[in-house]
DNA sequence: AGTGCGATTGACT
DNA sequence: GTCAATCGCACTA
């Protein structure tokens, strides 16, 4: 079903579109579409940078199994895990393997596309470049909150992931950003040459 | 039962 | 550059 978005018709990308794996899925969603059809009305943006945390991986919170917190990363490829990060942020993940195999991708930021006045009422008045540039304003901006744990992003429903058009230039990879354990691997993913990217200006490029 | 620490951000020196 | 906010969960005992 095509819904209209910033003037383009974006539909639901299929789960069966989605690669049924970790790093093949994070490389797959930068340039796709996050939509919240929230009350207040619709918003969306372009993911511009994801990280993978794969299966067996210490940095990944499903490392020691599942756990009441962290079953979503267990579900089906293509559902939301929401957690609270240092008691205050909000971090959205994609679960990214098939079900009972504990993976899953970090949204890291977006070129924000509809709702924009509704993101800085979310945000305050920040610049359109820092809206939605890291995890937590990512889910600052687009209304995101535990309430969404869980949640099919390929099934009918207020939050989910639209086909468009893909990556305009060349994908980056970089070690991932803020954790401690497994540190070396570049599981981190960006769209090269966009300023809605997170990160040290090095890892931006 | 107590402790330590984040897949972060914003304010401040 | 440093640091506090703030809480669920893993880990120790």
């Amino acid at each position: 079903m095509a819904q209209k978005e910033n003037g383009l018709y974006v539909r639901r990308i299929q789960r069966t579109s989605l690669p049924v794996d970790t790093i093949e899925l994070a490389k797959y969603l930068i340039g796709k579409t996050l939509v919240h059809d929230a009350r207040a009305g619709r918003m969306s943006g372009r993911i511009v940078e994801t990280e993978a945390y794969v299966l067996g991986d210490a940095a990944g919170h499903a490392y020691r199994g599942l756990t009441p917190r962290n079953k979503s990363l267990f579900l089906d490829r293509g559902h939301a895990y929401v957690y609270r990060a240092y008691g205050l942020h909000f971090l959205l993940n994609v679960s990214s393997e098939v079900r009972g195999v504990g993976a899953g991708v970090l949204l890291r930021a977006l070129e924000p596309l509809d709702g924009i006045p509704l993101m800085r009422l979310h945000r305050g008045q920040a610049p359109l470049i820092d809206l939605a540039r890291g995890p937590g304003r990512l889910s600052q901006a687009m209304g995101i909150g535990l309430q969404h744990d869980g949640l099919d992003l390929c099934a009918a429903g207020p939050l989910w992931l639209g086909d468009s058009a893909g990556p305009t230039g060349e994908i980056g990879r970089s070690v991932r950003i803020g954790i401690s354990r497994d540190t070396r691997r570049l599981l981190r993913f960006y769209e090269r040459g966009i300023p809605y990217v997170s990160g040290p200006k090095r890892s931006r490029v």
